[in-house]
DNA sequence: ACCTGAACACCGTTCAAGT
DNA sequence: ACCTGAACACCGTTCAAGT
């Protein structure tokens, strides 16, 4: 085939194609995504930068549909919607999450993101040495439960007798209904925390 | 050499170089594992399943390292006895976090941290279905701030002018100071909210 | 029982060749 | 500019052979 007068890859058109291979269970691997786009894996070469570029457009591209229009209002209500529509990202990719950690973020959308929430919590009055603190402990958590929906049902497999855990193992809830309410705890303990704080900053 | 009168390899000796491998900043891999024991990687297979068996006979190693005596006292003390070991894990041990997480857990030793932490809940008066959901949050949360002592020094690189990221980070403490604090933060407000729900509960 | 060495299928990446 | 195909070094794993 060699070249084609019309391009048949794209950096968006591969970001796309790697999510929905991570989405439907499988492994991610450049020859595994070179192989759904029809397509020899040396070829992605000429429009994205090797494994870890496609997983950074992977992240802008999952940032553009979901933290894409900066939610305004009160920092409480800042807080919430941004949690919650990263709650929405990882709950529907979240195969996605593991290969997200620990990598530096330079997506715009995605730094954006932060930015609205750091600039919502120093207009609700946190002071500036706090709020970038609070901002990594609100990242950390929302990573934390992005894990959580890309967690075996099965987190904790005990092999040996255990004094609650098992009981409450059996008896509880499972897979994203679990998740979910892992989630609404977190944040609503969060967020009661975050405005006793501020309450008492404002008394000192 | 054939077989050795005594087994050069053991089930422990892997974990613990496995551990070295991945905290002196290389890659894990079984492979490289095998170099550094002066083995051939075929050697590993007589004692271990394979990369992800590796994997959590770290997970166990460390375990036994760090969350061994089943801290006592009322549930907030254990609550934050049990935090501030996994805290001492994942800083200590950072680079390994990224490996173990969205693995499930059957190692005894971390089970029983788990446990332990369930059953001080229990008697410290949180009703049993929100038991599980508050381990996996404070779980959830250990784990992102695990997250954070492995993620490189910058962990958001703005390419873009921001209205209040840029300005914060400049001014913001940095490597392990920077996680400690956000540690500090995050295991304050989560006791805190945590105490408040635990009154709130009573109160009805 | 425990190690080696050869072999296997697969991985990510490079690069000359073709249009 | 953009795709192919060959090549490379490396990966995890299996297995027969040796003691």
């Amino acid at each position: 085939m060699a070249r084609p007068k019309v391009p048949l890859l794209s950096a968006d058109r591969i970001a796309d194609a790697a999510i929905d291979l991570v989405d439907s269970g499988a492994p991610f691997g450049v020859n595994a995504l070179a192989r759904s786009l029809g397509v020899t894996p040396s070829s992605l070469y000429n429009h994205v930068d090797g494994r870890d570029g496609i997983i950074e457009l992977m992240r802008g591209r999952l940032g553009r549909r979901y933290l894409l229009e900066t939610p305004g209002g009160t920092w409480d209500e800042v807080v919430v919607a941004t949690m919650q529509r990263m709650r929405r990202l990882y709950a529907e990719h979240p195969a996605i999450v593991p290969l997200l950690v620990g990598k530096t973020i330079t997506d715009d959308t995605v730094i954006a993101g932060y930015d609205s929430l750091a600039t919502a919590l120093v207009e609700g009055g946190f002071p500036d040495d706090e709020v970038l603190p609070v901002v990594a402990v609100l990242d950390s958590f929302a990573l934390g439960f992005g894990l959580d929906y890309a967690s075996p049902d099965d987190i904790w497999q005990p092999g040996v007798p255990t004094k609650s855990l098992g009981r409450l193992i059996a008896s509880a809830e499972r897979g994203d209904a679990r998740s979910d309410r892992v989630f609404e705890l977190g944040l609503e303990l969060l967020l009661d925390a975050l405005r006793l704080r501020l309450a008492r900053l404002r008394d000192d």
